[in-house]
DNA sequence: ATTTCAAGATGATGGCTATCATCTAAAATG
DNA sequence: CATTTTAGATGATAGCCATCATCTTGAAAT
């Protein structure tokens, strides 16, 4: 099955798009090799073509998923497009934080470092337009405020009752003081 | 092997301590059920004189956690006692949320509907001595700083920075206003 | 005291998973 | 055009895990 080398780049892509989708759906060791391969259109044996071992594939898989995060956005604009209903309902297009934060903290070195340095830029960003007088002051409001966002999206995937998962939602906003409601109540 | 009645509920009791314990720090789908009876002082044998299969230890485990988690406290003694590095090292202890919402919002209906439960009551217990005019505003204030507990220990456990992990703990206590600063630093 | 019962031990068993070995055919190379 | 290379398929293989089967032994019941 000779392939070109056009077309490898494009496996790979798929992999590890499918990956990054996957993981936070489903957590990392809740999915395995063969599954992703399929998910990409491919048979699990391709797999050694492309990464060492599953461990690497998870380091791409994360970076992937964690540069697609909304850089460069303020933190109230960012908490607008956070705190919503369908990205509660989409963890694998969300927050790897909060889909995978526990887990990723018992997972190797290499996996905790990459997500430290996404953290430290992602603060720093955030602290640019935080409220506060001296840079420690908007470094916490930073950190306070993004904490809060990933808490309550936890507590509101994990939340069986509707009312109550919407109003996390809802009450997190309030507290960050985000102006508009969700478009799309659920 | 006869074993007295009362040594049944013994063992019992050690492998649901192990298992809530060991639930939280290495993850549900982390760890065995050999490894359980293990640390219970018992062999993978006896496992199904005391529970039907796993996921009923796993419901036992985590109600047995949840449990233990300070549910008198106000608002600012609870933050005060959680937002510590003693809590943040030792997450075999800790609270239930930070360390497998994300996996139980994969798990069983089961799963999902206890930790809702607790959440109910553990969100109006805080409302009782949150601030706020009304009741709505109070349980904002409840969702919201319980919200920003939870994200900050997930990213204090997740930083491979000792400096940037003390940091997401002061920040959130300043974050919260507790007066306190952590007994001990590390 | 004798019999019954069951906690927990040892030891399968079947399913799943990551990884490796081999085969194939098409692309790259000259 | 002939040769080499390699992406990806099929097909092992070894390890881990949950669960079940069976045995032993001392407690409970009579």
């Amino acid at each position: 099955m000779g392939t070109s080398r056009r077309q490898k780049a494009e496996s790979r892509r798929a992999i590890v798009d499918t990956a990054a989708r996957l993981f936070r759906e489903r957590g990392i060791d809740g999915v395995s090799v063969a599954e992703i391969m399929d998910g990409a259109g491919l048979t699990h044996g391709g797999f050694p073509r492309h990464f060492a071992n599953k461990q690497e594939l998870v380091g791409e898989a994360l970076a992937t998923a964690l540069s697609a995060q909304g850089g460069e956005a303020g933190l109230a604009a960012f908490a607008d497009a956070y705190l919503r209903p369908e990205h509660r309902d989409n963890p694998g297009a969300g927050c790897v934080y909060a889909a995978l934060g526990p887990e990723a903290s018992r997972g190797s070195a290499e996996t905790r470092h990459l997500l430290t340095q996404t953290m430290e830029r992602q603060i720093a960003n955030f602290a640019q337009t935080a409220p506060g007088e001296t840079e420690q002051q908007r470094r916490n409001a930073a950190i306070g405020g993004w904490s809060t966002m990933i808490g309550a999206m936890i507590l509101a995937r994990l939340s069986d009752s509707t009312d109550l998962s919407q109003e996390i939602l809802s009450a997190a906003r309030s507290y960050l003081d985000v102006e508009a409601a969700p478009s799309v109540k659920s």
